[in-house]
DNA sequence: GATATTAGTTATCCAACGATTACTTAGTCG
DNA sequence: CGACTAAGTAATCGTTGGATAACTAATATC
C-alpha cells in the first residue's frame, strides 16, 4: 500500500508519526481511515476486521478490542462521516449565503477525496432493515436533510434536487463507473451526461486512486 | 411468513402450485423471489444462502447446487431485476411516447411492489469494487442508461434528472425511511420533500411490508 | 531503577457459512 | 409392476470471521 494517511478526518491524520508504537488516540485515526476505506469498498457485511486490521497495520484483535464490535465501528465511521460531510458544508454556509447549491456540490466532490466517506455512508444508506445500522443511518440522513433545510435554508425543491443528484454522485462512483471510462464509451457517455460539471473531478480521483491501487 | 409468492417476477410466480415436489423450473422461481427479497434486505455479502433457502421453503444445499455458487445467484437476480425494468418501461413505452417522465416515474413505484427487486440493484450499484458484481451491475446500469437514451429519447438532461430521482427513491427505500413516517416529524417531512408525486405510493408499500413481515 | 501503565501481539475458540457428497423418495413410463 | 429419472434432504467438511484470553514489551512515573 502507497499510505494510508488520506481518509476520514485527513486533518487529524496528517500529523500522525508512525511508529511501531503509537498513542492509542492516534492508532484510533488510522483504524478509523482504514475502515472507512474499506467500508466504503465492500459495506458493511463485505468487510472483515482483518482486512481493516492488515490495511492500518495492526492485528486483527487489536481492532475489535479498541472498538468493541465490529458494528461499533462501523457505527463510528458513520458518525464521522455524517460529522465530516456537515462540517464542510457549515465551512462553506460560513463562507457566505450566494450560489450554496454550486458550492455545496463542489463541497460534496471534493469530500470524495476522503476514500470511502461517502461510500461508506451510501452503503449504510440501503441497510435500514438492519435494526442498528438502519436506525443510524436514517438519523444520519435526517441530520442532512434538516441541515439543508433549516440552517442552509434551502427550499423543498431545491433539498430534493440536491440530495437525488448526491445519491446518483455516490452511485456513480460506487459502480466505480469512471473505471471504464477510456474503455467503454457508454460508459463515459453516461458519466458525462450523469455528472455534468463534475466530471473531470471525479475522473481525477478514479486516475488518483487506481495510481494508488498499485 | 405470509406468502413467498410476491417478489421477482410475479408473474412467473402466480400459477405456482405449492407441492413438497415440484417441477425444478418452478421451485427456480420461488429461490429466486426469495433469494431477490433477502438480498434486497442485506446486500450480497449480508445475506446466507441458509436465509434464502428457509425462506424458499427448501433446503440450504438445494440453493447452492441449484445456482452452482451464491455469487451465480446473486448475478441472476442482478439480471432479472435489469431485465424486468427495461421490460416494464418497453410496455410504457409501447403505450405511447407522451409525458415518459411521469409514466416511467409510475412504473419505477410500481417495481417496488416487487420486494427487494430494486434494492438487490441499489446494493450491487455500490459494489463495484467487486470484480464479478462490479463489472456486472455496470453494465446493467448501462443498459438502462442507454435504453433511457436511445430508445426511449430521453435528452441528456431528461436522463440525468430521471436518473437522479430513482437513486433517490431507492435510499429512501432502502433506509426503510417510511417506518419512521408516523413516529417522526422529521422522517415524515423529509420523506415529502424527497419523494413529490411519489409519497403516498411508497407509504401504502411500507405498510403492506411491514404487515406481511409479522 | 523498579513499578505501573499503556500499546500491542499470539494463540485460540466457537459459530456461521458456502460447498460437497451421498443418500432418499416421488413421479413417470414402458 | 418395476426400472428410471427428477426433486429433494441429511450429514458433514473446510474456511473464515469475530471475539476472547493470556501474554509481551515499550514508555512513563516516582
Amino acid at each position: 500500500m502507497t499510505d494510508n494517511l488520506s481518509s476520514v478526518n485527513e486533518h487529524h491524520l496528517q500529523h500522525i508519526v508512525h511508529h511501531p508504537r503509537m498513542k492509542a488516540e492516534d492508532r484510533r485515526e488510522l483504524i478509523l481511515a482504514a475502515a472507512t476505506k474499506a467500508f466504503g469498498d465492500y459495506g458493511y457485511f463485505g468487510t472483515t476486521t482483518d482486512k481493516v486490521a492488515k490495511a492500518a497495520g495492526v492485528s486483527q484483535p487489536y481492532v475489535v478490542r479498541m472498538f468493541g464490535t465490529k458494528e461499533q465501528l462501523f457505527l463510528e465511521v458513520m458518525r464521522r462521516a455524517v460529522d465530516r460531510l456537515l462540517a464542510v458544508f457549515r465551512a462553506e454556509l460560513a463562507a457566505g449565503t450566494h450560489d450554496l447549491g454550486p458550492r455545496f456540490g463542489r463541497a460534496y466532490i471534493d469530500l470524495l477525496t476522503d476514500r470511502g466517506l461517502l461510500l461508506s455512508l451510501m452503503h449504510a444508506f440501503v441497510l435500514g432493515s438492519d435494526p442498528v445500522v438502519g436506525r443510524e443511518a436514517r438519523s444520519g440522513f435526517l441530520e442532512v436533510y434538516s441541515f439543508l433545510r433549516d440552517e442552509a435554508g434551502f427550499d423543498a425543491d431545491e433539498v430534493h434536487t440536491f440530495l437525488a443528484n448526491g445519491m446518483l454522485i455516490n452511485t456513480m462512483v460506487g459502480l466505480r463507473m469512471s473505471d471504464e471510462f477510456e474503455t467503454n464509451p457508454l460508459a463515459a457517455e453516461c458519466l458525462i451526461t450523469a455528472l455534468p460539471e463534475k466530471l473531470d473531478r471525479v475522473l481525477e480521483l478514479g486516475r488518483v486512486q487506481r495510481a494508488e491501487a498499485r
